[in-house]
Formats: C-alpha cells, sequence, structure tokens
DNA sequence: GACCTGCTGCGGTGTG
C-alpha cells in the first residue's frame, strides 16, 4: 500500500490520473477539494474534460482515507448500511467474497443511454486503486438480476435516472437503501434545469436530504447563461453552501460555414438546403467519420435519401438516426459511430447528447442551430477526446442564414450562451411526488410541506396551495370527489398512505414527466419494428403507397391494432412523413446577435465572410427597403391585388412574432374592424388585410404597448382552447389519465376525449382548480413566452420605427410570403409555380437595379473609408424614440 | 429554377 505524506496529501487523485496517462485540470482538484471538505455545488465544463471525475475521485479519495483510518484503528467505523439479506449474505460468505461498501454515492443522469458508459467510467479508478467498491445501475434497463441483487444489498455507487430515483423512493425502505448516501451528483444538469424533470429531481434531492442531512449534491453541466441560478437550484435550500467550479477554458472549438459557390440563385427562403448537397457530400467524402444534424425528423429522412442519392457506395457506411426510429436500430447506429466503422450518420437532436462518439471528427449543421448553446453542443460531438478541437461547418439553407452563422460564431467566442429558466410551482409534478411519497413510508403532512419548500420549485408553495394538492390526491378535489379511482391516499393514524395495490402497481407506471402522444408503429409484415409515424399520416396512406422512412422506401400494406404494416417498396420514391412536433424559436442570444449583425450591415460592415458571402442580397434589401439599423424596427408596408401587407421585424424566433402578430392584430381590429392573415417566422410577421392600412410610426408604437399585453394576449388567442391542449399533459403528470399498459397504449383520441371531459369538468364544477390554472399559466409562460415577449414590445416600442414602403418583395418578405402562400395552398404544384414565378420576377428586378448601380458606381470616388452605410431605399417616415437607451435596447 | 418543416428525454403490471 502506497503511505500518503504530508506534501502528497492529494496523492490518490494524482495517482489514478497518471495511470490513465492524463494530468489532472486545476478545476478537477478544485472540485475535489471541495468535495473533501464536505461542500456541495455545480462544476461546469465542455463536454469531454473529464468532470465526471473530478466529484468521483473525491468520493473514492474519502474512501480511502477511511479504509487507512480504519486499518490505524483511530477512525470511526463506516456508516452500515442495509445489511446483506440472508440469502445474499450466505453465499457471499461461501464464496469466501467481501461484501461491497454500502451505498455512497448516487448518480443521475438523463438518459439511458449514457447510464452503461457511466458504470464502465466508474469502476475504472476503483479497480486500479483497489477499493472493494461495486457500481450498480438502475435504469429501465437493469435486469430483474440486477433489481434483486439491489434489493439484497445497494451497490456503492448506483447510477440511475430521474424517474428510477422516484421509483426507489416509492419503495417502503427506501430510507433504509440511501441512509449511507455521502453524495449524489447530477450528470447535464444543463438538461433538466428548464423541464419538469428537472423539478422531479429536485423533489427527489430533497426526499434525499431528508434522509441523509449532510448529503452533499453535486451537478455537472455545459457551460449555460445562468451557472449561479443552476447551482442554486440543484441545491435547494441549501444553496448558501455551494460552490460554482469553473471548468478549464472551453474547449477549443471551431464554427465554419460552408459558403455557397455563389449567391446567384441561391434560395431567398426554404429549409431543406438541397442546393448545398454537393458541397456536402464532399465535406462528408473528406472526413473521417462526421454526424450531419439537422431540424427535423423528416429533414433527416431527406438529407439521407439524397446524400445515398449522390453516393450509393456510400450504402453501408451512412446511417439515419432519430427520435421515432425503433430503439433497436438507434442502438445499432450508436455501436457502429462508436466503433469508428460508420462514415456518416444522419441525425437531429437524438445525438445531441448520449454516448461519446470519439471516433466522430466533423460534425455539419443544416439549417439555423436556433441558439448558441444548442451549436456549441452539438460540436462538442466531435473532437472528443482530451486535447482536440470541435468543429463544426454550418451549412446555410437560406440566404438570411449566413447571418445568423455569423451572429452566433461571435456569440460562441464571446461566450454569450442562452440560460435555462427553472420553473416554479408546478403542481402536476407535485401532485404525483405526493403520491409516490404516499407509497412510500406514508406521508406527514406538515413535514413533507416543509420538505418540498426546500426545493426551488417549491420555495413560495402557500399553504392553500399545499392543502389543495393534497385534496386533490386524496379525494380528487371538490370535482371529482364521487370518484373512487381519484382517492388515492387514504388517512392512518395522522399520516397519508396508499392501501390499494391497484392504485400503487398504476401509479409506479406513470412516474415520470415525459409525455407523448401515441404513435403508430411501422412493422414489417414479416420483420421487425422499424419505429413511429404519427396517425395523421398513416391517416392519409391507401394501400400500395409508398413513403419514406427510416431511410427505406416502404410500401404501405394495412393498419391493424395500431401498426402500419409495410414491406419493402419495389417503386423508387415517396411522399416522407411529417411529425407535428413543437417549433423551436430562435433564441434569445441568437436573436440579439442576429439583430446585432444587421445593424453592422446597415452601417456598411462587411467583416465576415458569412456577410461578404450575402452581401448582394442584402444590398438588395438595403436598395429596395433598407436593411434594420441596431435600436430600429424595420415595418415595411405594400399594396398588393390580395389587399394590403405589412411586414414587422422583430427577430425575436418564431413563437414571439407570431405571438406579437396576434396581439397587434387584435388591437388593430378593435381599432378598425377588419379580417386579418397572420404569418409568421423567426424573423418576423406578415399581416395582410384587403383593406388598407395606413399607420404612422406613432400608430405602430401604440398598437405595441406592453400595456393590457396579458389582457389583450387572453381576449385575443384561444386560451381555452390552448389551455385544454396544455392540460391532456398536466392531466396525465397528475396521475389523472392512465395510458395504458405497456405494448399497448391508449389510442390517441381516446386520451384527449377524457382529459377534455376532465377539463370541462373541472371549469365547472370547480372553478378554483390549480391544474387548470397551471394550464392557463403554461400556457402564457411557455406557448406566448409572453415574459420575451413583453421584453419584445418594450424594445419596439422604445426604438426608433421605421415604415418603409416596399413595391416588390425584399428578402426579408420574400419567406414570409412563401409561407402564407403554402398555408393557403391548393396543391403544391400550383404554389411551386407562384414560387417560381415570384422568384424570377425577383430576380429580373435585381438584375436590373445591379446594371444601375455599377452604371453608378464608375463615376463615384472608390474605397470610402469609414465604411459607408448601406444605401438605402427612399426613406419612409421615422420616428425618434424619446426613451433615454434607445439603440442600446436593440442588443 | 428557388418548395415541401418543426427536437429530445423515461418508465411500467416489484419476486421465486
Amino acid at each position: 500500500m502506497i503511505r500518503r505524506t504530508a506534501d502528497n496529501a492529494e496523492f490518490h487523485i494524482d495517482r489514478w490520473f497518471a495511470s490513465q496517462g492524463w494530468n489532472a485540470f486545476e478545476f478537477q482538484r478544485d472540485a475535489w477539494r471541495a468535495y473533501l471538505a464536505g461542500r456541495s455545488g455545480l462544476v461546469h465544463a465542455s463536454t469531454g474534460t473529464g468532470k465526471s471525475y473530478s466529484v468521483w475521485l473525491g468520493v473514492v479519495e474519502e474512501g480511502l482515507r477511511e479504509r487507512e483510518a480504519q486499518v490505524r484503528g483511530d477512525a470511526e467505523p463506516l456508516t452500515p448500511g442495509p445489511s446483506p439479506a440472508r440469502g445474499e449474505g450466505r453465499r457471499s460468505r461461501k464464496s469466501n467474497e467481501r461484501v461491497a461498501d454500502p451505498l455512497r454515492l448516487l448518480w443521475i443522469t438523463p438518459m439511458r443511454a449514457l447510464a452503461n458508459d457511466l458504470v464502465v467510467n466508474l469502476e475504472r479508478p476503483i479497480k486500479e486503486l483497489g477499493l472493494n467498491w461495486s457500481v450498480g445501475l438502475r435504469t429501465g434497463d437493469a435486469s430483474a438480476a440486477e433489481r434483486r441483487r439491489q434489493k439484497a444489498r445497494m451497490p456503492t455507487a448506483l447510477v440511475t435516472t430521474p424517474e428510477s430515483l422516484s421509483l426507489l423512493l416509492s419503495y417502503g425502505d427506501a430510507r433504509e437503501r440511501f441512509q449511507s448516501l455521502r453524495c449524489v451528483v447530477v450528470d447535464e444538469w444543463h438538461e433538466l434545469i428548464g423541464n419538469k424533470r428537472g423539478v422531479q429531481t429536485e423533489l427527489g434531492l430533497a426526499r434525499l436530504r431528508q434522509y441523509v442531512p449532510n448529503l452533499r449534491t453535486w451537478g455537472l453541466s455545459a457551460t449555460l447563461g445562468n451557472l449561479e441560478e443552476a447551482r442554486d437550484v440543484l441545491l435547494g435550500n441549501m444553496s448558501g453552501a455551494g460552490v460554482l467550479i469553473h471548468g478549464t477554458a472551453p474547449k477549443a472549438t471551431t464554427v465554419e460555414t460552408l459558403l455557397p459557390p455563389t449567391m446567384e440563385r441561391f434560395p431567398w427562403a426554404g429549409h431543406l438546403g438541397k442546393r448545398m448537397l454537393p458541397q456536402v457530400v464532399e465535406a462528408i467524402d473528406k472526413a473521417q467519420s462526421t454526424l450531419v444534424f439537422t431540424n427535423t425528423r423528416s429533414q433527416a429522412e431527406i438529407w439521407f435519401r439524397e446524400i445515398l442519392h449522390a453516393r450509393p457506395k456510400w450504402a453501408a457506411e451512412i446511417a439515419l438516426h432519430h427520435g421515432s426510429l425503433d430503439r433497436g436500430l438507434r442502438e445499432y447506429v450508436e455501436g457502429r459511430t462508436r466503433g469508428g466503422t460508420i462514415k456518416c450518420v444522419v441525425c437531429t437532436s437524438s445525438l445531441d447528447l448520449g454516448v461519446d462518439f470519439s471516433p466522430v471528427d466533423q460534425v455539419i449543421q443544416i439549417g439555423s442551430p436556433k441558439g448558441i448553446a444548442r451549436l456549441l453542443q452539438r460540436a462538442g460531438r466531435s473532437g472528443h477526446r482530451p486535447g482536440a478541437v470541435s468543429k463544426i461547418l454550418c451549412v446555410p439553407t437560406h440566404a438570411f442564414e449566413l447571418v445568423e452563422y455569423a451572429a452566433a460564431r461571435e456569440a460562441a467566442a464571446a461566450r454569450r450562451l442562452e440560460g435555462r429558466q427553472p420553473l416554479d410551482n408546478p403542481l402536476d409534478v407535485l401532485a404525483q411526488h405526493v403520491v409516490t411519497m404516499a407509497l412510500g413510508e406514508g406521508v406527514d403532512a406538515d413535514a413533507l410541506y416543509h420538505e418540498v419548500r426546500t426545493t426551488r420549485a417549491f420555495r413560495d408553495l402557500t399553504p392553500e396551495q399545499w392543502r389543495w394538492t393534497l385534496d386533490f390526491v386524496e379525494r380528487g378535489g371538490p370535482a371529482l370527489r364521487a370518484y373512487p379511482m381519484y382517492s388515492k391516499l387514504v388517512q392512518d393514524g395522522g399520516r397519508h398512505v396508499i392501501r390499494s395495490p391497484q392504485t400503487a402497481r398504476l401509479h409506479r407506471m406513470t412516474i415520470g414527466t415525459i409525455t407523448s402522444d401515441a404513435a403508430v408503429a411501422v412493422q414489417y409484415l414479416k420483420g421487425p419494428r422499424l419505429g413511429t409515424i404519427e396517425e395523421s399520416f398513416i391517416a392519409r396512406l391507401k394501400p400500395g403507397d409508398v413513403f419514406l422512412f427510416a431511410g427505406k422506401t416502404l410500401e404501405f400494406v394495412r393498419f391493424r391494432d395500431l401498426k402500419a404494416y409495410v414491406r419493402k417498396a419495389t417503386k423508387p420514391s415517396g411522399t416522407v412523413p411529417r411529425w407535428e412536433g413543437g417549433r423551436l424559436p430562435l433564441s434569445t442570444e441568437l436573436a440579439s446577435g442576429v439583430r446585432a449583425k444587421l445593424g453592422e450591415v446597415a452601417a456598411g460592415r462587411f467583416d465576415t465572410p458569412e456577410t461578404q458571402r450575402a452581401r448582394a442580397i442584402l444590398e438588395i434589401q438595403a436598395n429596395w427597403s433598407r436593411v434594420p439599423r441596431s435600436g430600429e424596427l424595420l415595418i415595411e408596408m405594400a399594396h398588393v391585388q390580395r389587399g394590403y401587407q405589412a411586414f414587422v421585424y422583430p427577430f425575436e424566433g418564431v413563437l414571439v412574432n407570431e405571438g406579437l402578430a396576434t396581439l397587434v392584430a387584435h388591437r388593430l381590429s378593435l381599432k378598425m374592424p377588419r379580417s386579418l392573415t397572420i404569418t409568421s417566422n423567426d424573423y418576423g410577421f406578415e399581416l395582410l388585410s384587403p383593406q388598407p392600412f395606413d399607420l404612422s410610426p406613432e400608430m405602430w408604437r401604440e398598437l405595441l404597448t406592453t400595456d393590457g399585453l396579458v389582457e389583450d394576449l387572453a381576449a385575443c388567442v384561444n386560451g381555452t382552447e390552448m389551455a385544454r391542449r396544455r392540460f391532456r399533459d398536466i392531466a396525465r403528470v397528475a396521475g389523472l389519465i392512465f395510458t395504458g399498459y405497456p405494448g399497448a397504449p391508449t389510442a390517441a383520441r381516446q386520451l384527449q376525449a377524457s382529459s377534455g371531459l376532465i377539463f370541462d369538468v373541472f371549469r365547472e364544477y370547480d372553478p378554483e382548480n390549480l391544474l387548470v390554472d397551471q394550464a392557463r399559466r403554461e400556457v402564457l409562460e411557455q406557448q406566448l413566452e409572453t415574459r420575451r415577449m413583453s421584453a419584445a414590445l418594450r424594445r419596439a416600442t422604445t426604438a426608433e420605427i421605421v415604415v418603409q414602403p416596399i413595391s416588390r418583395l425584399t428578402p426579408l418578405a420574400f419567406p414570409l410570403w412563401a409561407a402564407r402562400i403554402q398555408k393557403n395552398q391548393v396543391s403544391s404544384e400550383q404554389w411551386t409555380k407562384r414560387v417560381e414565378r415570384m422568384a424570377v420576377q425577383l430576380e429580373r428586378a435585381a438584375e436590373r437595379d445591379e446594371k444601375k448601380t455599377r452604371r453608378g458606381k464608375t463615376s463615384q470616388n472608390a474605397d470610402p473609408s469609414p465604411p459607408a452605410p448601406l444605401p438605402q431605399g427612399e426613406r419612409g417616415e421615422v420616428v425618434s424614440s424619446n426613451a433615454t437607451e434607445r439603440s442600446d435596447a436593440a442588443i
């Protein structure tokens, strides 16, 4: 055994790192020291820098020190864990094995796929340092044998998920099982903090701290915009004791843009980016192994097909990966990617996280990255070795994305990253947690109230809200009192417990906060399941129809028992399924970067490769209208055959833009009754009306006031319908709806009906119902993003509003126009023709302009320095804002 | 010859 001396107190961590051929980073030593000093905290660093080892080696060191002290005979014995079950104990004695040390560490990870790797990584130092420790896995993947072993005796370190932790806490022996715990680590905390899984984790942690008062909590996170808040949420009311450990200098990342060779005929609108196929294929060819990220599942399917068409030889070396593919297929692809036997994987966010793919040396992003953190996260999937550089190649799908990339690279370099906002008071998660706790030891109402108030999510939970929640799970609240299935808890000598084994079983089956709609399984007539598609897509298919899915051309045969049976198609192509997913808006940081970048362009600065390449189009925008400067809100007005158009460009992301459009349309129609058509994208929105609008900047400013925002929104969006949809998920989390036994999902329609029914019952007979209230709150906060919307309105009203008449569609307006006519299209052919016609017209106009300016330029002096602002079109009315912080407000 | 959209994550009927 190696002896420790005073000057090599950090002996073990160094020894272990040396055995791996690595040097410990300073941040790893910091975390290690803080752990040993009994602190809790958050470690943030890029992926691939060995965050996990920093805390784990602290736990290991503590174990080694305790062992040494025990050998010397001057230490307290280790805290005894639960005694081994009889069978285990006997077996151990027979085989003369030492029983492993009791549970010390709980490791929570948001993804099963990460758990297996973790077990292997955690085992390495304990083997090499000769500790008698064991590492176990407890996720849905854990085998029955493993579960049995854990029941008999917990391993020294247990890797689990937030959901499995809840399940473990739902058993009566939870206190005993966790009593010897020293530390809990929450991995990838940034993935959990902004959602209900994070809240579920907070509640689990609060319970563990009840069992073990000195429990240390450590979070591991990628870099976030709000790290201190992230730490505080993790530690709850213990946040005073928390440290924040900054990782090494950010991992070297290069963000490059694949520039279109020429901008002539480069699309002004669209999202697929097929135009860039040859260059993308070339880039894939050059690298060893590439991940191609797309923004949607159907886009991934299309790109997979296109790459394969371009390089049929790659058939055995390229793969597809997205969330609707069968798990078996996905795991196969993951395995081959990790093994380095694959050239290219086309994927969606499904590979943002997950197993380490060290062989990947290049990442390609098709289309908008939507956010800076997301871009860096994806970049980090390449160069996943200490010292290696992460590289991401961005591929524009339309002209303005070039501006986005330039903005994204700058923001990434300046580490302007998005924050993730923690949730407040989601009572559906609380209701679920109360039932989980009642299954275990039973609930002492006062004690649990104090316990949940130690979490950040429920720190402001009022006694009334608590009583309501308790009554809700005990009697179903005022409306459902008559139905025994909603009365889950019973009183037993001052505690609330669950007697019915039926209720217990059903509850365990619905633990968790992830909800998803029932989908139709796609399966070969003879052969494996390929994945799932939405019912609405299958409903449109007739037998014999061909579609593209899982990278294969399939012929639809029949639909039975919620399964679509298919066979390999002989026809070459077909339609591509669409999934109705969420619309991810451009993030606040990226949106503000784009506004700033356009501001530079407006001032004549084209100092990035992207803006230089996009210059011709930006100049068209400037000539035909304006490029908005920072602190300006551009509104383009036009009169066309079908009516009067206003294009407004707040650059706030699609959700907020849509909300703003709805709000403005509503306020406008109050002033002068009219019908309005709304279209929005990440940059702005279009209002179309058969009647003229003739609005001055002052009038626009009035339309954009924050006064009465919530009231006006309530009046103009169909709040009830939106809340009803939200309520579906809330009802599931709160345990009002049983989604069916595994393998036999309730049909989506049925689910909707029953949650809709409950929603209506609550609204009628229980108007104070707090879950209905929560549904409304979620609509405002998450769907309409009212917080961001009021910030946008404040910015708009303090901005200089420029109303610019236009005589033809500008590069900024074109995508909105194209999206609108697509919404109302009769056939896609007609639509294509119209878009083509319009594009040709615009192109000719641009050519004419260019000739004119070329003639103009020859007569001018060359080299205007400092940069001259772009020549803007004839300027419309301008009103200066009277606010103090004008241009700053836009950044 | 400009088009097609819209992400992800877990768990489960405690066992022999």
